[in-house]
DNA sequence: TTAATAGTGTCTCTGAGACACTATGTG
DNA sequence: CACATAGTGTCTCAGAGACACTATTAA
């Protein structure tokens, strides 16, 4: 993207340039690891084994290195804490008031990533677990927004950490229409019912059997696989598999 | 936001913190401020006076300083490159390839600036210029956008800046039905043939007139001021205010 | 008077919600 | 068989587009 300086004016103030000149802040990367336990939106947060803000739960994180890019930072985190790869993962907002870490200056830039429910989920490998989000707020409001412990008590995260997860519901229920976020938190083949689940959850709110599965079958992107559920106690649900964008 | 640590623990490890013991990238923003000009989308660019890429035209941008918060950091670059403050300022997105500055690693945090049409715009102040952009894709497709030169010749951008300013349409596009953005390219008072000039050229298509204006007037964030155009050769259409969101 | 745009009334078409009805599995 | 959920057909209603018509100013 950036071409290699031929000229000699920029060769000459590359070499001669002092990158340590002014004091810089930490970059780091936090994910939001998010999917689907029992009808609620889960994200994966790991105890903290050290100060600041030792005990309390956070997001998954860590520096960003100094040869690698957010995106590759952000994978690298989600491989290393999580043992996730290969997800969908999405920059989501950077973080940078000036004292949101105790220790120096730390610029965060979050992303969030989506995993089917049950895909090997680390379930609680390293101290990594699943907890519940309560979404205090409707629409698109926006708003902090707090994990579920133990006998249902919300969990005070570390940092600014449960905004980033406000911001991850907010992005999740605007792209819905238009993105393959509801895609991403299903298995590959699905019935219409379980992607109305997906929806139901996502938005907060329940919606119109009919029209949604006018609307779903409208977008052109279910492919029906001829298989039906089996042993489901009643009548089994057709199930269908999401098919790559038309590029037209 | 986050609280002083009292925990004797937390004090400790914070005192024995050494904030240097990590390479760190530099930080900067860098801002899209965008109006209309002649019905087209405009961007203020800056000719770059030092390598690299001196006398590349770019967006206004510098370092964020230690102190400030990455919206203060914004706010100050666009007051003191581009002399305009008190304006829609948002975050976008972060740049954060390793190679995108040659220099050493800059991550930049983009971020876009709305302002009315000739609302005391520095028409060339400080070598900052004003260039139309040209959209080479439909809806929300996305790439990189050129700004347009002397002879309508499009502009070669410094870095990524181009598909910075990508973004900023994308941007503008998505959120022109339920944010306030095509406002804040409008004066105080304007009608609604003069809105839907702005909606047009942010969307890149002509709309229906009929229902445009329906639309308009039954989202209820439309005051009509009782005034009315004058001088314009023909039957003038009433001034209208936009009204705050209700909260409710 | 004419040119030009503002603004209104009304018809049609499309898509969502509502609801009734049929289909097909398990026990 | 009963029961539960899947899936279909059809009516209604609301909003967008289309279009014809009227209103009001400058030249």
């Amino acid at each position: 993207m950036i071409p290699t300086p031929t000229d000699p004016d920029e060769r000459a103030f590359l070499d001669g340039y002092d990158a340590e000149r002014f004091q810089r802040p930490s970059v780091t990367v936090d994910v939001a690891l998010v999917t689907l336990i029992d009808r609620r939106l889960a994200a994966l947060l790991i105890q903290r084994a050290e100060p600041p803000q030792k005990n309390r739960w956070s997001l998954p994180g860590g520096f960003v290195r100094m040869e690698e890019s957010l995106d590759a930072a952000a994978a690298r985190v989600l491989s290393a804490k999580a043992d996730v790869r290969d997800v969908f993962l999405e920059q989501l907002f950077t973080f940078g008031a000036p004292r949101r870490d105790p220790r120096t200056r730390v610029i965060s830039v979050a992303y969030y990533a989506l995993v089917p429910p049950r895909a090997s989920l680390p379930e609680s490998s390293g101290g990594a677990r699943w907890f519940p989000l309560e979404v205090p707020w409707e629409g698109e409001a926006g708003g902090p927004i707090d994990a579920i412990g133990e006998k249902e008590k919300p969990l005070r995260l570390a940092f600014d950490h449960a905004e980033m997860l406000g911001l991850v519901v907010k992005r999740l229920r605007g792209k819905l229409d238009y993105a393959d976020v509801g895609y991403e938190l299903l298995p590959t083949t699905f019935t219409l019912r379980a992607l109305q689940d997906v929806h139901e959850t996502i938005l907060g709110r329940e919606l119109n059997k009919d029209s949604f599965r006018r609307r779903m079958l409208a977008t052109g992107r279910l492919e029906p696989t001829g298989r039906r559920q089996a042993g489901v106690g009643h009548r089994p649900a057709a199930l269908y598999r999401c098919v790559p964008r038309e590029f037209s």
